[in-house]
DNA sequence: CATGAATGAGGATTCATTCAT
DNA sequence: GATGAATGAATCCTCATTCAT
């Protein structure tokens, strides 16, 4: 199939099945809910995804995508490591921070079961540098001895926690986003 | 007088909506699968559960408390507050490999829309105790000193990267259950 | 099947069905709706209506004796042609105020098609009686000359009308009973 | 573009209704009964009517339409008032005798709950003009003195008991349209 | 390509009836 | 006989996907 016209479309029905999704949850949301969100007919939607597999799929690949390159675009290639992993820590929530909805959807499509192995690749893929570093980190022994991949879902785990922390109404004032990635620096930095 | 409404029938029909939901994701398994696999007729599963919402959040409910029975029961009241939540840990990433459907299913189940605040607070009830002694750590300086509800998340998050890790096929041998704890005490520990 | 024990469980479950079927309507309403307002188990009410289209019919025709005795108890023999149509006319009225439920219903299971035309043959029966008093009518030329079915009907369908202008609440204070059997009787009478 | 929403189909499913309603009651009949008679998928009922309920409200309102315009398009407005009501009369009795089904089905769908009082009231609209002249009847003094709804209600019951008596197959040849016509108008006509 | 009507398999639930207790 | 849990066919409706316009 050639590429679709329009480009705009595209992003209309990415755009409106967030919405949806993070209104009413990935598998309660009808098609036509998204089509009508964006103003397309409902037949349109699957010139542009196949089926709601893909676009679900593709969703998430794309919000990985962005996510990432919130992360990584000005990713401080000559600071310390400890600098690096502090700026994208809070990219990461910064762009959590700015994009709920978005960050919704992805902790539903994150557990499902129609998120193909392959999607899942392709949305880490951007993070190789960061994982480049780590595994720096843990041969020039900054890090505790363990492999990166940990390494790295704990700092994903910390970090979500960190933001749903931040998305909760107490207000404290207290800033969650340094203290996280305290934790999370304390914890895997080798004492 | 008549047929007494069975437990065992209960738990059959919870026990099959795990395997289903495990298997096929909560919102694509039809009620009649999980009827089917629980040997009971389709109606039958509404005598117990009057929807598959009120399914869903007793199942959920039922789940926290069989975790929280395996993570408190045998809690080390007298321990040090590092092997009180050490324990706790531990038991945790035991039972979480011990039921590894269960587990992916409480995955699917936390970010659903369909659990209400009520079982969500019915869920976290039985965890009170852990709550109090991490006050008391904060309180006496063992942690940082930040809410005890942001140093649960942490708990929380890095426990689930740990259970992730675990449940990677890589079999590395690594020790993740003792990392991840260690990875958690550092942290929140005041340094 | 031998006569089931209790008289007043029948009555029981014939009260509720007329209380339940004038609320929601006859084949909008469950069974199980029928016998929880009559006190008494789902099952019970297999033993007293073999099925819901028995305990239907068998309902008709309960109401319909009801009504039949209601006008023709105290029908007066020796009165005169319209004395006695009179007196029958007031009665159909005054119980069809008194037992606004019960007409409804009987309203609702005359247009049904599961109320078979034996029972209808038998709840027509009690008025045998007016029947003949009707055909002397025709006979002595005090009605017009038409059949007494047909000349029935025209009571039935006045009187229904009747009811139905009785039970507005515009509560105009006129005597539309007496009003409504003038009507009839200017109508069927020979002029 | 795309395939425009056709009124033929719309007409398609209401005739399917009044046939299925007719023989086997409107809360027997399956919704894809219907659709199977008309020709159309089990969905596609839904395109048009939004739920059985509003599909038994549209047949009602189009079954009182057709039959006011049976009634009322020739409607002799320069004669006298007992032409007028006889006029309207015998049109009423001839399109019930030459639409026995969807006669039999007003009668199941006037006395069922599901019809909304917005329903009735719209169907009722029609006869503005016949509740006029009824009014100048009562007026002039040609009426008994009562109120014209509840003459009204007379001129239907009537209406309805002779159609009934046209209905059966006894085919004793009166001519009961023109003597139910004679029994209401003497009965309502100051004497 | 865009549109939205058409399709029909599938799904949650209801309910008359049966039957174990 | 009374009870109410068990049954499963039947029902209304949804919705991903197709296709005529």
């Amino acid at each position: 199939m050639a590429r679709p016209r329009s480009e705009d479309k595209r992003n209309a029905i990415l755009d409106a099945a967030i919405e949806e999704f993070a209104a009413r949850g990935v598998w309660s949301t009808p098609t036509a809910a998204i089509s009508r969100t964006a103003g397309v007919a409902e037949g349109t939607l699957f010139t542009y995804f196949a089926s709601k597999d893909v676009l679900v799929n593709e969703l998430y690949r794309a919000l990985k995508v962005e996510l990432a390159d919130a992360m990584m675009s000005t990713y401080p290639a000559k600071a310390s490591s400890r600098e690096k992993f502090a700026h994208v820590w809070m990219q990461y929530l910064q762009w959590a921070m700015a994009h709920p909805l978005k960050c919704k959807v992805m902790g539903q499509l994150r557990v499902s079961d129609r998120i193909t192995t392959e999607t899942r690749e392709a949305g880490s893929a951007p993070f190789a540098e960061l994982l480049r570093e780590g595994e720096e980190c843990v041969r020039r022994k900054v890090f505790v001895d363990q492999p990166v991949h940990f390494i790295g879902a704990m700092f994903n785990g910390l970090a979500e926690a960190t933001m749903a922390a931040l998305a909760e109404p107490d207000g404290s004032g207290t800033d969650y986003a340094a203290a996280g990635f305290d934790v999370f620096w304390r914890g895997v930095a080798r004492p």
